[in-house]
RNA sequence: UGGGGCGUCGUCAAGCGGUAAGACACAAGACUUUGACUCUUGCAUUCGUAGGUUCGAAUCCUGCCGCCCCAGCCA
C-alpha cells in the first residue's frame, strides 16, 4: 500500500509538471479512449494508470473514458459494458466525463465541410486498390489523384451526396490535401471519411459515413479541452497529421499528443487480435480465462486491483521498447496478497494419515492464527482428529538430504497442532503406492513446541478428515512456454507455443470447513501452497471451486532443481 | 534507398556536464510453528560503438552499428 504512495516521476509527468509551471495550462485534462471492439488487457492498464494516476496527482485535473467508436462494424455495446466494469474495478472514476467519439458526428462533419470550404480537403473516386498504388511506397512518393483539383463548390456538393447516400460503400472518400511526397505516408493526402453502411451501436443509421481515426481524434480531444494525449509510440507518426488537423480547424484548443512505448509481458500475448484467436480457437475458456492476461481473467484468477495499480507503477513509462518479465507482475500480487490475505490449510492432493494414539470419537479444538503477522484478524477454530489428510508431497519414503518434512520414522510439527512422527506406511499391494500413514501424536506438544525442548525442522499443513471439505482446484500456470510467444519464430505460430500444462484440475482436494461459506471471489493464502481465490462463476456451496492465483516463492523447489 | 522512434545491470528504469538511484530476478546468510513473510549482504570502474569538445561526458558534437514502427476506405 505504501508502495503506491510512490509516485515515480516519468518524462510525461515532468512535461506536466513544466507546463502547470509555466502557465502554458493551469488545470490537467486527460483521457483513456479504448475501441469498444475488444476486451481490455494488462497493456491497457498501463495507460488507464498513466492518465487517471495523472488526473489524481493533480487537485483539479481529470481524466475522461472516451470511446473511440468510429468504426461501427467492429464495435459492440457489450465491450462498452465490460470495458467500464474493468476500469472501475482497477480503482478509476472518470465523474460525469463518459464520451463517445460518436458524440461529436456532428460537429466532426462540419469541419469536414470547413476543411473543403478551405480548399484543404477534396472527395476522391479512386477505388481501394488505385489509391493504394497513387500513394508511393516508403521509398518513393506518391502521386496526386486526378480528382485533386476539384473545386469547393463540386467537393461540397459530392461530400453532401455522399452523407445524403447517394453513393455506393466503398465508392469514394473524403480526403486531406496535404503532400504527396511527404517520406510520412500519413501525410499523402489521407483519407477523412469513408462510405459505410453499417449500423452504429449509439446512432443508429443516422450515418451512412464515418470519419477517420486520425480525423476524429483530435478533435474529439479538442472537444474535450484534453492538455495531453498520451498514447503509444505507433500513433508518432501520426502525430503530424493530428497538429495539420488542429491547426486548419477552428479548433477550442490544441492538446499535445505524447508517445509512450507500450507494455509487453514475456510468456504471453499482448494484443487483441492473438487474444480473439486464443478465444475462438478454444484454447481458452473465453477472455475471462484466468490464464488470459484481460482485465477480467485476472480478476477472475484473483490478481487484486492494487496489485495491478502497483505494478504499472513500478514498470514507469518510457520510450523504450520493453518487454517486462512476468515474475516482477507475480511479485506485486504476492506482495498484495501477503498482506491482505487471511491464511488457511487446504490439502490439494491427500495423503490420509491415521492417528494411531489418538481416539477415534474424540475432537480437539484447536486455534490458529487468520494472519500470523496481523494478531487483529483473529483466529478460528481447527479440529484435530484420528484421521487427517496431508499434502502427498509432504511424505517421503526415502527422503533426500534436506528434507525437513515427513518419512518412516520422522517427526515433524503439525501446524497449529502438535508433533506427529510416522510409525508404519501402508502402501497399496498392487500398485506399491503409499495409500496411508499410521502415526502417533505426542499429546505434550499441543500448540507445537515440546516442553523437553526437543526440536522439529519440519512444519506441515494438514486438515481433518470430518471437518473438512471437499473442494476442486485448478492450478494455473504460464500460457506459453515460449518468453516471446508472439515472434513467429521459423515461421511457427504463437498458438504451438501454448504450455499443454497451463491448467490442471485437481478435484480431490481437501479443504478446511469454513471455506465452505467463503464468498466467491474471496482470496485466501493456502499456507506453504499459494493464494487461491472462491471462482466468481463456478464456485458453489458443497461444490467449491478455487483458482490459484499465484504459488508462494517456493525456495526448496529451487534447491531440488539444482 | 524515405519518414519517425529507441539503444544505461539478466528484465524494467532513474540520470538532463561534476564522477552510475531504485525495483524485479539472481546469489549468500540471519530469523522462522508457512522451506512463506521479514532482515542483512553481494550484484554496471561503466552507459551500443568510434572519435571529438571539456579540468571533467551516460549526459554536448560527429560518424558508424543495431533494434522497433509506418505503404487499412482499422484504431
Amino acid at each position: 500500500m505504501s508502495s503506491e504512495e510512490i509516485l515515480h516521476q516519468d518524462f510525461i509527468r515532468t512535461i506536466i509538471d513544466e507546463d502547470l509551471k509555466s502557465g502554458k495550462h493551469d488545470k490537467i485534462v486527460t483521457r483513456f479512449p479504448p475501441e469498444p471492439n475488444g476486451y481490455l488487457h494488462i497493456g491497457h492498464a498501463k495507460s488507464i494508470c498513466l492518465n487517471f494516476g495523472i488526473s489524481k496527482e493533480h487537485a483539479d485535473a481529470r481524466c475522461h473514458l472516451r470511446f473511440d467508436d468510429t468504426n461501427p462494424s467492429k464495435e459492440e455495446q457489450e465491450y462498452v459494458n465490460a470495458i467500464q466494469e474493468d476500469v472501475r474495478w482497477l480503482g478509476f472514476d472518470w465523474g460525469e466525463h463518459l464520451y463517445y467519439a460518436s458524440d461529436y458526428f456532428d460537429r466532426i462533419y462540419e469541419y469536414a465541410e470547413h476543411l473543403i470550404q478551405q480548399g484543404k480537403a477534396f472527395v476522391c473516386d479512386l477505388s481501394a486498390a488505385e489509391m493504394r498504388e497513387y500513394r508511393g511506397t516508403l521509398t518513393e512518393a506518391g502521386k496526386n489523384s486526378p480528382f485533386r483539383e476539384r473545386s469547393p463548390e463540386e467537393n461540397l456538393d459530392l461530400f453532401r451526396r455522399m452523407r445524403d447516400g447517394e453513393f455506393a460503400d466503398g465508392s469514394r472518400v473524403l480526403r486531406a490535401k496535404i503532400d504527396m511526397s511527404s517520406g510520412n505516408i500519413n501525410m499523402r493526402d489521407p483519407v477523412l471519411y469513408r462510405i459505410l453502411r453499417a449500423s452504429h451501436h449509439r446512432t443508429g443509421d443516422k450515418w451512412c459515413i464515418y470519419p477517420m481515426y486520425d480525423f476524429t481524434h483530435p478533435i474529439s480531444d479538442a472537444q474535450e479541452g484534453i492538455t495531453h494525449s498520451l498514447c503509444t509510440l505507433e500513433f508518432a507518426d501520426h502525430r503530424p497529421l493530428y497538429d495539420w488537423t488542429l491547426d486548419n480547424l477552428p479548433a477550442p484548443c490544441h492538446p499535445r499528443q505524447i508517445e509512450f512505448a507500450r507494455l509487453n509481458l514475456n510468456y504471453t500475448v499482448v494484443s487483441k487480435r492473438k487474444l480473439l484467436q486464443l478465444v475462438n480457437d478454444g484454447f481458452v475458456s473465453g477472455w475471462n480465462d484466468p490464464r488470459m492476461p484481460t482485465i477480467s481473467g485476472i480478476r477472475r484468477r484473483g490478481y487484486p486491483a492494487a496489485a495491478i495499480r502497483s505494478f504499472c507503477d513500478k514498470i514507469g513509462i518510457a520510450k523504450n521498447e520493453s518487454t517486462v518479465d512476468v515474475a516482477l507482475l507475480e511479485h506485486c500480487v504476492r506482495e498484495e496478497l501477503n498482506e491482505t490475505a487471511p491464511r488457511v490449510m487446504g490439502v490439494l492432493e491427500p495423503l490420509k494419515v491415521v492417528i494411531t494414539n489418538f481416539p477415534e470419537n474424540k475432537e480437539l479444538e484447536l486455534s490458529a492464527q487468520n494472519h500470523p503477522q496481523k494478531p487483529e484478524l483473529g483466529t478460528r477454530p481447527l479440529h484435530f482428529t484420528r484421521e487427517l489428510y496431508i499434502e502427498k508431497s509432504d511424505f517421503m519414503e526415502e527422503p533426500p538430504n534436506k528434507f525437513f518434512r515427513l518419512g518412516p520414522g520422522r517427526e515433524v510439527r503439525f501446524r497449529y497442532a502438535f508433533f506427529i512422527t510416522c510409525n508404519e506406511v501402508i502402501k497399496d499391494e498392487s500398485t506399491g503406492e503409499v495409500i496411508e500413514l499410521r502415526c502417533t501424536y505426542d499429546p505434550e506438544t499441543l500448540g507445537g513446541s515440546a516442553p523437553d525442548g526437543r526440536k522439529v525442522k519440519g512444519t506441515i499443513h494438514w486438515v481433518s478428515a470430518n471437518h473438512s471439505v471437499k473442494a476442486e482446484v485448478r492450478l494455473y500456470d504460464r500460457l506459453f512456454t515460449e518468453e516471446n510467444p508472439g515472434a513467429d519464430k521459423e515461421g511457427a505460430d504463437f498458438k504451438s507455443f501454448v504450455n499443454p500444462e497451463s491448467l490442471t484440475i485437481l478435484t480431490d482436494c481437501c479443504v478446511e470447513n469454513s471455506l465452505n461459506t467463503a464468498d466467491p471471489g474471496s482470496q485466501f493464502q493456502f499456507e506453504r501452497q499459494g493464494y487461491f481465490c472462491v471462482d466468481q462463476l463456478d464456485s458453489k456451496p458443497n461444490a467449491l471451486v478455487f483458482n490459484r492465483t499465484v504459488t508462494l516463492r517456493d525456495t526448496w523447489a529451487k534447491v531440488q532443481n539444482r
